[in-house]
RNA sequence: GGGGAUGUAGCUCAGCUGGCUAGAGCGCUUGACUGGCAGUCAAGAGGUCGUGGGUUCGACUCCCAUCUUCUCCA
């Protein structure tokens, strides 16, 4: 059974069942700072399991994407070194939301694996929660009289709280687990060692393929457990761990999903599969990573030195480093491997043919990246090495050796293999140390201690009037308060709000809530899944009474203004450029907006001037918005509206329109263009590779800005005493200076040569020294020029100049290198004990010194203690 | 979000504790040697020392703020 085959007679079964079949939701996830990535098939439903909003159906089955890279399931690091790890994966479920519960679910689940997938049930066992004192919970007696119906008692196996109770996180839903259990070793091993001995332990062969998740718990900040109202099931099951017992292999790398990867490493490679447990762990990571890559470029997560990004990058860069070590690929590959996974499953993610271009061009630019970043690395360790080398010492500090990794973002494993070569040591456990240490450093800067909901008043949704309003009468519904290490603040939830969360782009609304004469101050909106939480810095006295929401309207509209000039710059773009431009990201605030889109090349001048002027023509046509809110998706598509790549929609859209610019959007316009003003870009880049963005800005910035603009014209052209062609007046100018400059060098020269020689004139004998000591009005770099000529000319040379300039004043110290040494002279010294008759204080070498004051009456002074100083050594 | 590093000539970089007339290599221009090229030699052009403040007689160097790029952690 292929793995395609598997996920539909998963789906039929189900839907049998009464359950509606729903997509996968984004690996990426959007609208909730609890979590980066979907890490399990529950994510998407979270809202129901809160309560926060009701489910569409109560009985729900799907196959979800999945990544994992840290955190208690998995840890990056470990993938690929066995062989039932991923980072992606998709997992099976089935849920009931208030619904059936653990007699179905369980029933449901060995029917399944048994009758219809027709898994030999004398390889499978289950395990059942044994309860936990601390927290007071029982054994799990209901599920163990389900299961008892279907399989032997002794193959149903308690487990302790660390394997078969489930938790959502800190605080949330949660509740006992019940696992199955397949043991897919040969009959000879399990005759010498009982499969349930293995349950639990890490065997590659006995392995954890479905899970069932009773929900029937809420757990509280202060860590206390209340029942639920409702009861809840949740269910995972592995497709790609499902699939190794079904085509009968021994690994996930096995089955035929995995293969052509592998097979395409072996190639660029010439290393075979199975020919040496290391390079068999390089070829599991490699097609694992790649896989999990491609997908969250599809799903729109472009590698970055931030957040999601960042992690992508991990994956992306351990790949690379495995490939690069123990493969010894020496250039970007992975991009390759991409290209077999894009053509072997993109029928079954169409996604990935969607978007096949684009996750090539930036795997590949992604590999070059970090081939410079290991070149840099390089350099840098062979310098610590170099020095290490000569002072003699056999082992590295952890403080280089971190060094190397954090800053340079050099491999560890790397820097161990090369200080290996050259004999020297390195301290790893000092390194692991300091890691431990950054650790928690920003764990502790990170910190968010989020209370309980305190509910104010029992009432589910809120209702968001925004786009008809921006004030509104409402009441709270409920808060809490988050403490960080910076502030302390409250998070309310109201009855219905004006206020537009973050998201789209866009940022969230600020303003005020009205209560009872009192004023709360709303500083950011966010949404978290489906609620919206309104950001207050403290909490009003009254909670119970109702007030009004209002926003800060004078924001909001330059706001909409940008996001507006958005929808027209990209339809701009697309017509000018092509129809390949496509919006890889936006940021739309107050004071600009940001637009990230597809194009392969730097835009030209007259490209973006095209783009800039089209954008002014709609804003001068005065269009109209026309706003469709909840349309079906297929009608909008039918309408030409544009859908954005890495964005999931619902069936019902809102679609704005200005014109031809018709776009899914949730977020707040302007009514009319005209009400946009003005608009012009600040610059255009390249943010990765086949990714370039635009700055600009639109409305009363964009005007203040060509305000700015003009009145530097203005008072060019007033210092000028023109008001035509400036630019070609400024260039006379500048080439004429760069002539006078150069007339001025060369009188200076011909000045300092007169100088020199009246100044050599007075060079007087005193001890064997050709002493001078002088006054002069010349700039200090002159007088620079001028001893230093002096001192190349003269032997046993020594002078003493004072220099007046405006109110300034110095005295300069020049002494021939022979005298120096000889007579033991220092011009630092010597400067430093005359510079007080200047009011002054200075410095210098021994050979040359300079000191700076303000008193020039004092100069004359200086320069004859510096020649009674000589005449007495 | 937190930490570290980075920004100096067209490119790659050096410049230690404040004062070395801002430097090296490559590249560029001109000239010489050679039949021509490669090459060698010589001369030369090219720098707001990221930006804005501050401390100081004096800042590429120290302090503060800000931006860029890289990197690690969350």
């Amino acid at each position: 059974m292929k793995v395609s085959e598997i996920r539909a007679t998963f789906f039929d079964y189900f839907k049998a069942k009464g359950h509606e079949i729903q997509p996968s939701a984004l690996m990426v996830v959007k609208n909730d700072p609890t979590l980066m990535f979907t890490n399990a098939g529950m994510n998407q439903f979270k809202d129901y399991f809160l309560g926060n909003t009701d489910p569409k159906s109560k009985r729900i089955a799907n196959s979800q994407k999945c990544l994992r890279v840290s955190g208690k399931h998995n840890d990056l690091e470990e993938v690929g070194v066995d062989t039932y790890h991923h980072t992606m994966f998709e997992m099976l479920g089935n849920w009931s939301f208030g619904d059936y519960f653990k007699k179905e679910a369980i029933d449901w689940a060995w029917e399944l694996l048994t009758e219809v997938y027709k898994l030999d049930k004398s390889r499978l066992y289950v395990t059942v929660f044994e309860g936990d004192k601390i927290d007071g919970t029982k054994e799990d007696m209901e599920a163990i009289s389900f299961w008892s119906k279907h399989i032997n008692s002794e193959e149903i196996i308690k487990c302790s709280k660390k394997d078969n109770f489930w938790e959502m996180g800190d605080v949330g839903p949660c509740g006992p687990c019940s696992e199955i259990h397949m043991d897919i070793r040969s009959d000879y091993e399990r005759s010498k060692v009982k499969g349930r001995d293995l349950v639990n332990k890490d065997h590659p062969q006995v392995i954890e393929i479905w899970n069932l998740v009773f929900m029937e718990y809420l757990r509280k900040a202060d860590r206390s457990l209340v029942p639920l109202p409702q009861k809840h099931v949740d269910t995972g099951m592995g497709l790609e761990r499902l699939a190794v017992a079904l085509q009968g292999k021994k690994s996930n790398y096995d089955i035929d999903l995995f293969q052509s990867l592998i097979k395409k490493t072996e190639e660029l490679s010439k290393i075979k599969y199975g020919a040496n447990p290391k390079t068999d762990i390089a070829l599991r990571i490699v097609s694992d990573h790649v896989r999990a890559i491609s997908f969250s470029i599809a799903d729109g997560q472009l590698p970055s030195n931030t957040g999601a990004g960042y992690v992508i990058r991990r994956i992306l860069r351990r790949a690379v480093r495995y490939g690069y070590q123990v493969l010894e690929i020496k250039e970007p590959f992975m991009f390759d491997i991409a290209i077999t996974l894009v053509e072997q499953m993109g029928e079954a993610y169409p996604e990935l043919t969607n978007q096949k271009s684009l996750i090539e061009k930036v795997i590949k630019e992604e590999e070059k990246s970090f081939f410079r970043t290991l070149e840099q690395g390089i350099k840098k360790i062979n310098l610590t090495i170099n020095s290490h080398k000569e002072k003699k010492q056999e082992k590295m500090s952890s403080l280089h050796v971190f060094e190397l990794y954090d800053t340079y973002g050099f491999p560890i494993d790397l820097t161990s293999l090369i200080a290996k070569e050259n004999n020297i040591e390195i301290d790893i456990e000092g390194f692991q140390k300091l890691l431990e240490e950054q650790k928690q450093r920003s764990r502790k800067a990170s910190e968010i201690d989020t209370s309980d909901w305190i509910a104010i008043c029992d009432q589910k949704a809120t209702q968001f009037v925004g786009y008809d309003t921006s004030s509104t009468e409402t009441k709270i519904l409920r808060y809490r308060k988050v403490n960080t290490p910076k502030k302390d603040y409250f998070q309310l939830v109201l009855d219905k709000t004006p206020f537009y969360p973050e998201g789209g782009g866009q940022v969230g609304d600020t303003g005020f809530f009205e209560i009872e004469n009192e004023k709360i101050k709303i500083f950011n909106t966010k949404k978290e899944n489906e609620l919206i939480l309104h950001y207050a810095s403290s909490l009003p006295k009254n909670l119970s009474k109702k007030g009004i929401a209002i926003v800060d309207e004078k924001r909001r509209k330059k706001i909409s203004a940008n996001h507006s000039a958005t929808h027209l710059l990209h339809h701009a773009l697309r017509k000018v450029l092509g129809e390949h431009v496509e919006q890889k990201g936006s940021l739309v605030n107050e004071r600009y907006l940001r637009f990230d889109f597809s194009h392969f090349s730097k835009m030209k001048e007259e490209e973006l001037q095209q783009v800039q002027e089209l954008v002014l023509e709609q804003i001068n046509n005065g269009v109209p918005l026309t706003e469709h809110r909840e349309i079906p998706l297929n009608e909008a598509k039918k309408m030409g509206a544009m859908a954005l790549f890495g964005e999931k929609y619902g069936e019902k859209v809102r679609a704005i329109q200005f014109g031809n610019s018709i776009e899914l959007c949730g977020g707040i316009h302007v009514s009319s263009t005209s009400s946009i003003g003005m608009f012009t870009i600040l610059s255009e880049g390249a943010v990765a590779a086949g990714v370039r963005r635009i700055e600009a800005i639109s409305g009363m910035e964009a005007e203040k800005y060509f305000i700015g603009k003009a009145k530097i014209v203005d008072e060019v052209c007033k210092t000028l005493k023109t008001q035509k062609d400036i630019v070609k007046t400024i260039e006379t100018i500048l080439s004429k200076n760069h002539e006078l400059q150069k007339q001025i060098e060369e009188l200076n020269k011909e000045k300092i040569q007169l100088l020199k020689n009246t100044l050599t004139k007075k060079i007087t004998q005193i001890n064997g020294i050709n002493f001078l000591g002088a006054q002069v009005h010349l700039p200090n770099s002159s007088i620079k020029d001028l001893l230093f000529q002096l001192k190349n000319q003269n032997d046993n040379f020594f002078a003493v100049i004072g220099n007046s300039e405006n109110e300034k004043c110095g005295i300069s110290i020049i002494i021939s290198d022979n005298l120096v040494k000889e007579k033991q002279l220092n011009a630092s010294d010597l400067v430093k004990a005359v510079s007080h008759y200047i009011n002054g204080g200075g410095g210098g070498q021994s050979f040359f010194a300079t000191a700076g004051g303000r008193k020039k009456e004092g100069l004359k002074k200086a320069i004859e203690e510096i020649r009674k100083t000589i005449q007495e050594s």
